[in-house]
DNA sequence: CTGTCAAGTTTACACTGTAAAGTTAATGCC
DNA sequence: GGCATTAACTTTACAGTGTAAACTTGACAG
């Protein structure tokens, strides 16, 4: 919505917001019948406008499928901060919530969640990894920080849990797992296979101390959360 | 005219093996152009027929995918197979050695590996898990079943194994990690994140059982015989 | 009122998958 | 050999797709 800064002020032709109401039925064709089905005809014709609006606004599908993307970003963002906020307030409850918070973004909506990651390099959506909250790469460094020791690169903890929950996530969705559509133990599994991160920020420099303890945190708040205990 | 097996020695009518030269040709689309380029009419015009070959002999573009997965999915086992042999054989270097494979494969081959992913469940093409080099699957759970506790149900520390390496490549593929085309650190990368393997198979410890295996055994039975974590 | 311009629409076109009908070669049967 | 059958394609047709151009409409300066 950020470069939607001049597209709200500045009234459009017809429509009140054409741009806003595309990506809103393109998210919504999304979610009813698939990434397969999001197409510039389909979209406009839900928003009630020509096919070629849509390409005009967006410069072509692929602008479309960017925009849905960025928006969708920021759900996932939104979602996986509210997971985070929701779980026990430790360093490993934090990144065991927000992982949560991951998978079930990505088995609520698949499509969207598969668009997200199909659009490319994600800096055309945030292009900086220290914004916090505000990036999704942000909530992902803020949460792994109290693991990484000092002086390390944070990006070879990141990169652990990212892969981990993602690789989980991606092969839950393509149905890779179980046979025939059986998938009601996605969550049964998702503790067990999580328990790898115990040893998480133990391993990759020798040299340094073992530190896991939460000494730059910035919040690591009181354990106020009586909920959220895994599986 | 439902299995090939019989096709090799009862010649097709023009063609010799249209069947084998499809695929080949799709897979020279996918590696030259990438997957989007993967149709019916350009697999067939490659191989010199009409577009509606392919369709009547896959039944469909679906099925046209489906069989050139099928044949990358050797592919990728054989090329893990070959990696696993190649490194350092104790437990710790064959899993390794395996993610490296999976890896190189991904990199090598982005589009078949993205189609191997993106044609459902596994099972279409290797219907057991038990089946040793003969399945893709059964690769993973020999070169995981050492860290495999007694009793403990071995889909964990697949899963966990799988999950990392394949988020990993995902990740990796989808650009998302590198913000403007660069790209050379991927390998770099690689030894640290699998560092988060040192840990395979130590942590689900507490008595709270996560995994649904039977309950009869001592889950924190002595380590594996043959190994046991040097290092 | 006129000119300009953004916002959509209309139209046209190449490409795609699918389906049906047509063609051709091999095969079996007399 | 002559002939029906069938598998292996080809040809044709059609609906849907993205893209690009030309056209239309409304708003807004001057």
């Amino acid at each position: 919505m950020v470069q939607m800064a001049d597209q709200t002020d500045k009234k459009p032709h017809h429509h009140g917001d054409l741009r806003a109401a595309l990506i809103q039925s393109g998210i919504e064709i999304l979610t009813e019948t698939g990434l397969d089905s999001l197409t510039l005809r389909r979209c406009a014709a839900r928003a009630g406008v020509s096919h070629a609006a849509p390409a005009h606004h967006f410069d072509g599908v692929a602008g479309l499928r960017g925009a849905i993307a960025k928006e969708g970003f920021d759900r996932f963002r939104h979602h996986m901060l509210q997971a985070r906020a929701a779980g026990t307030q430790t360093p490993e409850g934090r990144i065991l919530s927000l992982c949560r918070g991951y998978l079930d973004f990505a088995v609520a909506n698949p499509a969207l969640f598969a668009l997200i990651f199909s659009c490319g390099p994600m800096s055309q959506f945030e292009d900086d990894m220290n914004a916090g909250d505000a990036s999704a790469y942000g909530v992902l460094r803020q949460t792994c920080a109290p693991f990484v020791a000092p002086g390390a690169d944070p990006l070879v903890i990141e990169t652990q849990v990212w892969s981990l929950i993602h690789g989980f996530a991606h092969l839950l969705l393509a149905g890779t797992f179980c046979p025939r559509g059986d998938s009601p133990d996605h969550h049964a599994l998702f503790a067990p296979v999580m328990t790898l991160l115990e040893g998480i920020g133990t391993a990759p420099r020798p040299n340094t101390g073992p530190n896991t303890g939460p000494d730059t945190g910035p919040d690591t708040g009181p354990d106020t959360g009586p909920n959220s205990r895994p599986q």
